[in-house]
DNA sequence: CCCCAGGTTAACG
DNA sequence: CGTTAACATGGG
């Protein structure tokens, strides 16, 4: 089966070969499967399974295609439209952004090299939040696995064509899971404790990513933060990946900070108060900045 | 054994 | 308020 459900029209200083090279950052993705072409990735559409393939053939159209389930329907296929343009930050107009980047000494060489680089979205709420929470003060390689971990425990599997695709667990599978059974898994107390917490309040509506959206950013950032074990990185890291905040800027993430050692030739990490000083000139544009110097650490 | 890793909290002055 | 210690886990 290998049905064209849509394709999407692409916007100016997009690549899809270059978002590609992002995704393809680790091996150990456990939520879709990248190849030379594209990227593969399970969906649960009206409680439907479907394995979806995104490709730009030409590279002026995202061609979006269903290797294995049923047909969804036009609601659902607008659903994932929306998610695919979210994923890929396909609505934003990123001249601004190349205009003060080419500008920028830090930002140059990394726009030009990466040019069409858009941040590469997680829209869902708790998707996000879970991948933020997992990441906090460990190595990414851990971070992953602990991701993989989740997944593999709680999420669905769909077998195809020699691979495993999982999609991520809803909040509503945590319900009734204990702390304990999510420290088996490596997480500490206080991760298990934080996912198992966030978990409720998504579940229940008490938070949500249209509630957050129609939220000023100083409002989302407040609401995050209310969450216990949700601090200042994870509520920025969360703005710039899931709420489409340009201007989120998570200035206490070491990976930023040892980007700007490394391209400024510093002896040693920035302060964070160093890193906001430096921000200022990224005026509006303080994810995409993050983003695009997080690509110098690979 | 020590330090680091895409932090957060609670307890001090 | 700003600073510091404690937390918890795997990798180098």
């Amino acid at each position: 089966m290998n049905d064209l459900l849509f394709e999407l029209p692409l916007p100016e200083l997009f690549d899809f070969d270059v978002c590609l090279e992002y995704l393809k950052r680790s091996p150990l993705e456990c939520l879709y499967r990248t190849d030379q072409e594209g990227v593969t990735r399970y969906f649960k559409l009206d409680n439907h399974p479907v394995l979806i393939r995104l490709t730009v053939p030409g590279g002026s159209r995202m061609r979006v295609t269903l290797l294995h389930g049923a047909i969804p329907a036009s609601d659902a296929l607008e659903w994932l439209a929306r998610y695919i343009a979210e994923w890929f930050d396909l609505d934003r107009d990123l001249a601004p952004f190349y205009r003060l980047a080419e500008a920028d000494p830090l930002l140059g060489p990394l726009a030009a090299q990466h040019r069409g680089l858009r941040i590469v979205g997680i829209p869902d709420l708790f998707e996000a939040l879970c991948w933020a929470i997992l990441g906090q003060q460990v190595n990414l390689a851990f971070a992953y696995r602990l991701k993989r971990q989740l997944t593999a425990a709680y999420g669905e599997a769909l077998e195809w064509e020699g691979h495993t695709y999982y999609a991520f667990p809803g909040p509503e599978v945590f319900a009734e899971v204990p702390q304990e059974e999510l420290c088996a898994l490596q997480l500490t107390r206080s991760k298990a404790r934080t996912v198992l917490d966030v978990a409720a309040l998504t579940a229940s509506g008490a938070l949500s990513r249209e509630e957050l959206l129609n939220l000023s950013p100083e409002a989302a950032e407040q609401r995050l933060l209310q969450i216990r074990g949700v601090g200042p990185w994870t509520s920025q890291y969360v703005r710039m990946r899931c709420l489409d905040d340009p201007s989120a800027f998570p200035a206490g993430d070491v990976g930023l900070q040892n980007a700007v050692k490394f391209l400024a030739g510093m002896d040693r990490k920035p302060t964070p108060a160093e890193l906001l000083a430096l921000a200022e000139r990224w005026g509006g544009w303080e994810a995409y900045a993050t983003f695009y110097l997080w690509r110098a650490l690979y």
